[in-house]
RNA sequence: GGCGCGGUACCCAAGCGGCUAAGGGAGAGGUCUGCAAAACCUCUAUCCGUCGGUUCGAGUCCGACCCGCGCCUCCA
């Protein structure tokens, strides 16, 4: 049984969906006015692994995750270049794109964007009206937070505790309560603007979820993220207008996840503390050491990002691929070892056991890690068959389809995985994935020759040109070995 | 002020009432190796922010306190 923490009640609570073997899953996406920066993508990263794991757990997945390409920054971002808001968010949902392929998160089945979802919006605002939970105010439609009652459970709020914030917002005109919050916005001098049956205006921040999810999942679904900024007020604001709206429950089960700090302070620019994937990648890290790293501390927990942890989640990663490369190296046929099978199974059951916990990852990498402790030294005695070899392999490729740090073939492709190749002895054929250079393979050919000769000196100055390359070779009794390795440590 | 999160070894991080406190990294010694690397073996928290309490028994529950951090209408 899965166990989530609901931030609605604020439990953790049996995960039972509504219809049996189906998930139906929104998670808040970008706001297409810049490129992501790490923190964001932990967040993607987080609903990636809730995602893969319940696939892994025998669930089909309906996931909508919105875009956000009309808002105030946009439309800011694109009056400043002099742009049409459709040039200027362009290249940001591209980059998303890529950004996600590169860290290995699957595709949402759907990405509906808010300026191609306006008619629906208009129509849950119309709805909104006719109901009486929505008024105007010259020209803007605000929601009225005093016609439903159950505001603020989520976020647990009580609105008079509300530090009255600055309210120098230009886009507020007078609004009955301080609290109520825009649905759709009258159309400002220079502003982009669509002409609605409830009149010339763009739309609320909040109204594309509600509308958009509706659309996709149904009035009521099973699960909805964010990060835990997103409580107040943008889930909350949902909640009311989508049940105001409609009568029944909005969403059964909400996760989110917490904030990702760098060095203990929060990203921002100012501080020169604020990353980007491409600031990171461009350090020389492979883009799933950084998966790791997101991934590996549990998603309500602050993770506290510093390229020393960043060369910890290397290492780590890198143990698995040493051991996988071992694996692939096992030719032996029998053996009097210790069974493999049960050690599989405990392993199985660990990483299972952990996810279903509230996706605690930390057990369920324990379990791997425990499972390569125990399988290591029958490896070094020798005492692992090829078919017992293959079972270990094809098991980390099951729990790989969750975990997604594995260089998987169409990235390792393209030379940038740090991944394990063999070259023979004396022949320096390279084979496996990972990609190698020619001049890299004509150097371990070299140094294989000066090693055989026994010119040591020779040989060991071709692994340090190498090294500096970012190979690294391991001589093995039947050849040597190699693997890419990212930056230096430190 | 309100709501919330966290303080477990040198670093990261599980455990949340009961066997000798997971796992990863780093470090020390050893085996293997031409040397390395990887791997293996041994070692590295009598103790889990502090002080009280509950209990046969507490990082694990309760209370108080001390730190660090987040949100309170831009924000994953």
């Amino acid at each position: 049984m899965i166990r989530f923490h609901n931030t609605l009640g604020g439990e953790v609570e049996d995960f039972v969906p509504i219809e049996p073997g189906q998930v139906k899953l929104y998670t808040c996406g970008p706001t297409v006015y810049d490129f992501p920066h790490i923190g964001n993508w932990r967040a993607y990263i987080f609903e990636d692994l809730l995602k893969r794991f319940l696939a892994f757990r025998g669930y089909k997945i309906n996931h909508v995750m919105n875009i956000t390409d009309v808002d105030d920054k946009t439309i800011r971002g694109a009056q400043a270049r002099g742009v049409g808001l459709d040039e200027y968010t362009r290249p940001f949902i591209e980059a998303f794109g890529r950004d996600r392929d590169t860290l290995n998160i699957l595709p949402a089945d759907h990405y509906p964007r808010a300026t191609a979802h306006i008619p629906e919006m208009v129509e849950l605002v119309k709805t909104l009206l006719e109901k009486g939970f929505a008024y105007r105010r010259d020209g803007s439609i605000y929601f009225a937070i005093d016609r439903f009652p159950a505001y603020g459970r989520l976020s647990k709020i009580n609105l008079e505790d509300l530090r009255p914030g600055s309210r120098g917002d230009a886009d507020e005109y007078e609004k009955e309560s301080v609290h109520d919050f825009a649905l759709w916005k009258a159309p400002k001098e220079g502003e982009p603007f669509w002409e609605t049956v409830i009149g010339p205006g763009r739309p609320g921040w909040h109204i594309e979820c509600s509308a958009m999810s509706v659309k996709y999942l149904g009035k009521t679904f099973d699960l909805h993220c964010g990060g835990v900024d997103n409580i107040f007020p943008h889930h909350e604001n949902e909640i009311a207008q989508s049940e105001a709206a409609n009568g029944v429950k909005f969403v059964n089960t909400w996760l989110h996840c917490h904030h990702l700090v760098v060095d203990g302070e929060k990203m921002s620019k100012s501080k020169g503390n604020f990353y980007r994937l491409a600031d990171v990648l461009a350090k020389g890290y492979d883009p799933l050491d950084v998966r790791y790293l997101l991934l590996s501390t549990h998603y309500r927990k602050m993770l506290n990002f510093t390229f020393e942890a960043l060369d910890q989640a290397r290492t780590a990663r890198q143990r698995i691929g040493d051991f996988l490369g071992a694996l692939k190296d096992v030719s032996g046929t029998a053996t009097d070892g210790a069974p493999i099978d049960p050690l599989i199974e405990a392993a199985r059951d660990g990483f299972v056991a952990g996810l279903d916990d509230d996706l605690n990852i930390a057990e369920a990498l324990a379990a791997v890690f425990t499972l390569i402790k125990n399988v290591n030294p029958l490896l070094a005695r020798g005492e692992v068959s090829k078919e017992e070899a293959a079972k270990v392999a094809a098991f980390f490729a099951e729990i790989d389809t969750v975990l997604a740090i594995k260089p998987s073939p169409t990235i390792a492709g393209s030379g940038k995985i740090a991944k394990g190749g063999y070259a023979a002895s004396g022949t320096a054929s390279v084979s496996g994935g990972g990609g190698i250079s020619a001049t890299g393979e004509a150097l371990i050919a070299d140094r294989q020759k000066a090693r055989a000769a026994k010119d040591f000196a020779t040989a060991d100055a071709i692994r340090r040109e190498l090294l500096a390359m970012g190979i690294v070779l391991e001589d093995a009794k039947d050849g040597v070995r190699w693997k890419k390795v990212g930056p230096p440590k430190g």
